[in-house]
DNA sequence: GGAGTCTACTTGTCTAGACATGCCTATGCA
DNA sequence: TGCATAGGCATGTCTAGACAAGTAGACTCC
């Protein structure tokens, strides 16, 4: 017998039925944290299915987080005390589309300089090599939402600063220059400078939500960016499983 | 023959091969975002293997979401567009461990009280049910960094209100009483409470990150809580990649 | 009693082939 | 010219068996 029934319309995936086993139990503390779950040959005599059947259920809940193997020992339901969970951060233009408003973006700057101290290191740039820089209000049906303040380094894009801004987002351009990204962001709370204040159209006193975000292309820095928002008109939403 | 070498000793398992392969591919830029890659059966050939371990590696990039694939037609690299990625938020006391610090909770409140309008809406209790609620202020080194105001739906965890939360995060206690979460959040810049900016020995015009989070076991609400930090004193800092 | 060995069990990985499903295109017929 | 069908190709899934490697407990020998 080489295939019985794989994938019958109508029903689910056999592999499907063992995640859903499994993930029911966890949900419903059958198997608490640090807790051995049922091995892999009890579950293919359990579901009269394959051992590759079942392997590929549990290693699917082991890539989301949900239990941990160990080679020789079993499956154990995942300790997840610790809330590290995942959120997302969308492209700034696709969010203010999303919601069917009008984005406008206004290039405040857009220029060559030379790269001074701490900026030079966060690029892995000498002192003084020349960086691109813009500084990009975007706004959502005419109201500013966001202060971008960017550096690049040119050897990733040569031609950064003949991109019209006012149409692609530099996120955007930046993405089909450099495909694979890696980022290390931080979020934080704080005062806008004068110029941010001015520029956003609020006062320096107005408490705003700051992303500082680097992101790198296999260990070789692309860009330096500092994203003010107003805390009264932007905030970070979304969900996560843990 | 039935099996040549798998996993031979000192060499990775060749269904990393593969997805190494294409790993690079994908970060050079060979294969542009939406460009056609190569099927199933051409790398069945070109790495000598049999078609569930090129499957295998091709599913693995499909759920980290570096490839798409459209059954009949074929295996596309993604749109990386929008820069949807994940961050991790950790419980603060094991963030305050993990730095070596000491972490102090004081108990400012823990009582139970009746449900008002919007507050019985987000539990999904009726009007003027009862929910227990905390607030606590936590601290690293004697340094006020959270102040924690929190809802609990008393059916998830009846004895939440006999904890010693100086010696156990509420975050630790719910997750074991209530292993599986969904949550969502917000997280926005804003001015702390005048009771808020007291406790954490703040002005109420200091800038905070405040960050809201509901979180949910299969549809039933577990606790709603709100998350105050002094802007100067705490970020969120992590890293992603696409 | 302690140390080494043997065995059973578990996960990790691979193979070769099969059937199912979905999409696209080329072909043939009206 | 227009439509329906058949084939080709891609992914989606499953099977039964095999070898590899790690762990833990039992067992034997000194």
């Amino acid at each position: 017998m080489v295939s019985t029934t794989p994938t019958p319309s109508g029903a689910a995936a056999p592999y499907t039925h063992v995640k859903n086993f499994l993930m029911e139990g966890l949900s419903q503390g059958r198997w608490t944290p640090g807790s051995q779950m049922p091995s892999e040959s009890e579950l293919v005599q359990q579901f009269k299915v394959s051992r590759m059947t079942v392997g590929r259920a549990i290693r699917e809940l082991q890539a989301e987080g949900f239990v941990t193997r160990v080679q020789g020992v079993g499956t154990f339901a995942a300790h997840l005390a610790r809330v590290s969970s995942t959120l997302t951060i969308k492209d700034l233009h696709e969010e203010i589309a999303a919601r069917g408003h009008q984005h406008q973006a206004r290039v405040v700057l857009s220029r060559e300089e030379l790269a001074v101290d701490g900026l030079a290191q966060q690029l892995g740039l000498p002192l003084g090599a020349p960086v691109f820089h813009t500084l990009i209000v975007h706004s959502e049906n005419g109201v500013p939402l966001q202060c971008e303040d960017r550096y690049v380094n040119p050897a990733c894009a040569p031609d950064y600063l003949s991109v019209d801004f006012s149409q692609t987002t530099p996120t955007h351009y930046l993405l089909e220059v450099a495909p694979l990204w890696e980022a290390q962001y931080s979020i934080e709370a704080g005062p806008p400078s004068p110029q941010e204040a001015e520029l956003l159209g609020i006062t320096p006193q107005d408490p705003c939500l700051i992303i500082v975000r680097r992101t790198m292309n296999r260990d070789v820095p692309i860009t330096l960016a500092r994203l003010v928002h107003p805390g009264t008109r932007y905030q970070i939403q979304g969900q996560f499983k843990p």
